[in-house]
DNA sequence: ATGACTGGATAGTCCAGA
């Protein structure tokens, strides 16, 4: 199974790159942000187009900012949009949805972004993280949280670490509020995948930064372990961020193997193979680079 | 270089993004 989060920076303008990625990548499920429509007008957009390939769909929007979607071929069910006890700025904003596909509960998210640090904003986006973390908290075993996070896990995640000093995305409280919501035994798969590689997933429209591979890695799939062992490729779709149009962010994608059958028996050891020690397939795509 | 680009709302430019 395969699972995808891409923020779009608006659907509306990105449909001539969202329905070729699409049908070329044919995620089970897809988590998108930054909507910036109604539901109403998602759905007159786009409702017609995905019920033809085979996706259910339910979406957050409230206006021309934010908005989270949730894309399923595998089931959608139990639908909850917004956070428990949702901090706003200062009312409640469409950044969260979450739903059942299949054996998963699915998390799509766009953590506000903080603006400065110690601003109003700032402290909103903690606060927002806390709730999220809160709702998490209640998921079953088997969990992904997906999205926009709005935070570099480490330095290792910006081009240039001394760049973002003092700014917000790299910040203790941050990373903090980050490692609180993964303390629920959330892993970051791509970082698993890749824990020694240049991997970003936004890069700035301007001055050259996605040709200079200048970029941060703030989307991210957040899988609970019993998730994350079923991963056979996690990597950063970077086709999707070139040519003409594209979003300044690029999708995130995850395989899954298929989900066992009742309870989960003894892990099978991987194949011994120096190359790959993982015992996973590659990629479909490159991560980097 | 406190920049650079893109989108939304608007009808001038301003806000937001990160």
């Amino acid at each position: 199974m395969r699972i995808a989060t891409w923020n779009v920076n608006s659907i509306r303008p990105r449909l001539p790159r969202f329905w070729p990625w699409l049908e070329q990548r044919r995620p089970d499920i897809v988590c998108l942000q930054e909507l910036k429509l109604t539901d109403a007008a998602f759905t007159g957009l786009l409702g017609d187009d995905l019920a033809a390939r085979g996706y259910q769909y339910a979406t957050h929007g409230l206006g021309q900012w934010n908005g989270v979607a949730i894309l399923s071929r595998v089931g959608l069910d139990d639908v909850e949009r917004g956070l428990p006890d949702e901090p706003g700025f200062p009312d409640p904003e469409a950044r969260a949805i979450a739903a059942t596909c299949g054996d998963l509960r699915v998390h799509s998210v766009y953590v506000p972004n903080g603006r400065t640090v110690d601003s109003d904003h700032y402290r909103y986006k903690l606060a927002w993280l806390r709730a999220l973390r809160d709702q998490a908290a209640a998921d079953g075993p088997a969990s992904v949280v997906c999205g926009d996070l709005n935070i570099a896990p480490a330095d290792a995640d910006v081009f240039d670490p001394a760049a973002y000093a003092g700014h917000t995305h790299v910040t203790g409280p941050e990373r903090a509020a980050l490692a609180d919501l993964m303390a629920l035994g959330l892993r970051d798969v791509v970082r698993d995948r890749w824990p020694n590689e240049r991997v970003f997933s936004y890069w700035d429209y301007r001055a050259g930064m996605f040709h200079r591979d200048l970029g941060m890695r703030i989307d991210l799939i957040l899988a609970s372990e019993a998730v994350a062992g079923r991963v056979d490729a996690a990597w950063i779709d970077r086709e999707a961020r070139k040519g003409k149009t594209p979003s300044d962010h690029a999708p995130v994608i995850v395989d899954l193997d298929e989900a066992p059958d009742g309870d989960i028996g003894p892990m099978v050891p991987p194949p011994s193979n120096p190359a790959n020690p993982r015992g996973r397939r590659l990629p479909q795509g490159p991560a980097s680079g």
